[in-house]
DNA sequence: CTATTATCGTTTGAATTCAAACGTTCGATC
DNA sequence: GATCGAACGTTTGAATTCAAACGATAATAG
C-alpha cells in the first residue's frame, strides 16, 4: 500500500476540507506529521523502556541531561530541554524524591542551585540509557540509513532555525 | 556557521560523552531533534497563536479534529490523536465548559458518545486555524520547498512504521 | 435466555507543564 | 554604600496527561 509514502488516509481526509481555505497544505503535512512522529516516539519509550523503571519521559530526559552535563544550573536544564524553568523545579523535586539527584548551592551566586546525580542516579541512567537508544534504534530503522541521516539533517536546521529567530524565549 | 549544518554544539558534547559505548548515534540524533523540534513547534504555536484564544495545543488540536471529522467518538479522537480516552475525556470537559464542544449519546450503541462543535466553536476553529497555519508556515518556511517535501515523507514514514509496528497500543 | 467477556467513556490519583507572582540575590548607577 | 532593576529558583493554581479501576452497555458462548 504505497499510502504511507504519499499521503495518509487521515491527511488526505484533512487536505480535502481544507481545500478552497488559503491554506499551506505542506506545512500543514510536515506539521501534522512531525508531531505525531514525536508523540508516538514518547509513547513508545514510555511504554517499552522507562515504565519498568518509573520514569517519565521527562524525567529520563533530564537525568540524561545531568549525566552529560555534570553538576549544572537549573537555568540550563530549562533551556536544553526547551522547557520552563517552573517545570524543571517539579521534575527535580520528583526525583529528588526518589534519590536520583541532589541539589546545593552555588558559592558563587547565591540564587543559583547546581543539581547533580547520586550515584543511584547514576546507576539509573547508564543501565537504562541503552535500552532508550536501542528504542531510539527502532525507530529510526524504520527508514534506511540514508534517509536517516537526511531527516536527522532536516530536523537540525529547523531547530536551529527557531534558536534564530527567537534566542531565549524561555522565561 | 555551518554547525546547523553538521551537528549543534550540544549534540557534539553528547556524542563526545557516549562515545566508547555502543550507542546508536544516528538514531539518537534523529530523536532527539525529533523531540526538539516538535517541542519548540508546539510552544511557538501556544505563545503566538492559541494563547490569546486562551487554547491549549491539545484543545485546538482536538477542537481541529472535531471539526474535520463532524460528529465523532471519544475513541477516535483518542486514536487520531495518540492520546488516551482518559485525556480526551479530560478535554473535552474542559472544552465543554468554555462552550466549544458539546456531547451526545449515540442512539444504536449507549456505550458511545458522539462529540461535534458548537457554533461557537465552530466560529473559533475558523478563526484560529488560518493563523495557527500561518505558524506552520513559519516554521516549514525554514526549509527550502523540497526540503519540506522530503521532511514530510520522511516523518510519514516514520509514523507509518508505528502503525504497523503496534496497531492500536492505546487502551 | 443466561453468563461470561469485551468495549465504551469516566473517575481517581499522581506526575508533568506553564504563566504569573514571589522572595532572594546580584549588578549597575548614582 | 544605598537604590533600582534584572535574574535566579520556587510557589501557586489550573490544565494536561496517563495507568488503573470502575460502572454501564454490547457481543459472544453455552
Amino acid at each position: 500500500m504505497p499510502i504511507q509514502e504519499d499521503f495518509s488516509r487521515a491527511e488526505l481526509e484533512v487536505m480535502r476540507r481544507v481545500s478552497g481555505l488559503p491554506i499551506d497544505e505542506l506545512a500543514l503535512s510536515v506539521a501534522s506529521n512531525l508531531w505525531r512522529a514525536s508523540q508516538l516516539f514518547k509513547q513508545k519509550l514510555e511504554r517499552e523502556v522507562l515504565r519498568e523503571h518509573s520514569l517519565s519521559f521527562s524525567s529520563f530526559s533530564t537525568l540524561f541531561i545531568i549525566w552529560i552535563w555534570g553538576p549544572i544550573e537549573t537555568r540550563d536544564i530549562a533551556k536544553s530541554q526547551a522547557v520552563s524553568k517552573a517545570t524543571v523545579t517539579s521534575l527535580l523535586i520528583t526525583l529528588e524524591k526518589h534519590g536520583l539527584v541532589k541539589r546545593k548551592a552555588a558559592k558563587s551566586d547565591k540564587r543559583l542551585v547546581l543539581v547533580e546525580l547520586t550515584s543511584a542516579g547514576r546507576t539509573m541512567v547508564e543501565w537504562v540509557f541503552p535500552k532508550f537508544n536501542q528504542g531510539e534504534a527502532d525507530v529510526a530503522g524504520i527508514l534506511t540509513e540514508p534517509e536517516q541521516l537526511e531527516l536527522a539533517r532536516l530536523l537540525r536546521k529547523v531547530v536551529a532555525g527557531f534558536q534564530i529567530s527567537f534566542e531565549e524565549v524561555t522565561a
